[in-house]
DNA sequence: CGAAAACCATACGGTAACGTATAGTAGTTG
DNA sequence: CAACTACTATACGTTACCGTATGGTTTTCG
């Protein structure tokens, strides 16, 4: 069978979420797709060019129609709760640890992620000061909403996606509550 | 030179802040200590003897003399920061992010973090209800904390030591300060 | 049809790791 | 001193992976 480029990366991505970054190996790789290295050293110039798509995708996955998601919705405690709703639903748990956590030791991917992340950044703040808050005080909850996102992503433990949907609410309605 | 097993597990846990799991290996762990397999293998039965040792060195860190933790820090408030505090000092950083993370598909280490994660659980709900919160928003309040110092971990980020006990204050006071 | 492009299999060399087996050394103790 | 314990070196077999080289098959298209 015919794989394209993407059908790699797909199929490394949910090896990514099972295995970390060093668990996104060539080799096994063919294997799950049935077919042989041949093929992905046709697709890919080597491990790395691979692992570098990975985070392609992952900054991709956000930038999707930025425009439709504001449109979309329109209050900042709407689009705030849809973030973390997302990062729930979409089964991306996982994934994003253990990018980041690999990056921790490889300079480029850090960069790469400090950068997005201080849009993300400069999001999370824009909405908070549209809630009312000073720059300040809407900095520091703006962080606290992002740590609870990628704490999210690191607690493996045993709940349901609507528990944790539930719990992930009342944290939501702590900071974006009653000033 | 003769090396105590706590030798091994000492110099793997800096291997393990630096590369993860995965990146602990028999091997290059022996060359770190100039010293070859055999002795390894004399003081562990094999490679994931020493993972265990890992973790047990981790969940000891935090039972070490709970009991002078209180004395010292009498309020609430000096407890939930001094948890804080020293998860940005002490240089832990990337070491519970990658245990958390491999644990997440090792299901005896999974069971094991989880449970020591509800006695963490508890102890900050105490702290908040300390503090005047009652059994609902004290919870909210503790994870949202507990979230803090996981994400703490996770983003990497070029930041300096006191410019992150800065910005961990602030968000400290955010949960901590005025009801 | 025939050639070029796209895709894949096979085979190879090299590296790194795990775990075992075995022999050796240094210190301790009876 | 002799025996024993604690620790280490060496050597080996095995597995798994990376990356390359080369040739084969299928599809596209002039």
């Amino acid at each position: 069978m015919s794989q394209s480029r993407d059908d790699w990366v797909e199929a490394a991505w949910q090896l990514l979420g099972e295995a970390g970054v060093d668990g996104v190996r060539v080799e096994a790789l063919a294997r799950k797709l049935g077919v042989t290295k041949g093929s992905f050293y046709w697709h890919f110039k080597n491990r790395q060019d691979l692992i570098d798509a990975l985070f392609d995708r992952w900054f991709g996955l956000r930038e999707e129609s930025h425009d439709d998601f504001l449109r979309d919705n329109p209050t900042p405690q709407e689009r705030l709760w849809k973030v973390i709703e997302r990062g729930i639903t979409r089964g991306t748990r996982g994934h994003a640890a253990a990018l980041r956590l690999w990056a921790q030791h490889h300079p480029e991917a850090a960069g790469r992620i400090t950068e997005a992340d201080s849009v993300r950044r400069r999001f999370f703040i824009e909405q908070f000061r549209a809630l009312g808050h000073d720059d300040h005080t809407a900095e520091v909850r703006a962080e606290v909403y992002m740590a609870i996102i990628s704490a999210e992503f690191l607690h493996a433990g045993g709940h349901t996606e609507t528990d944790r949907l539930h719990f992930a609410r009342q944290k939501h309605e702590l900071l974006v509550g009653q000033g």
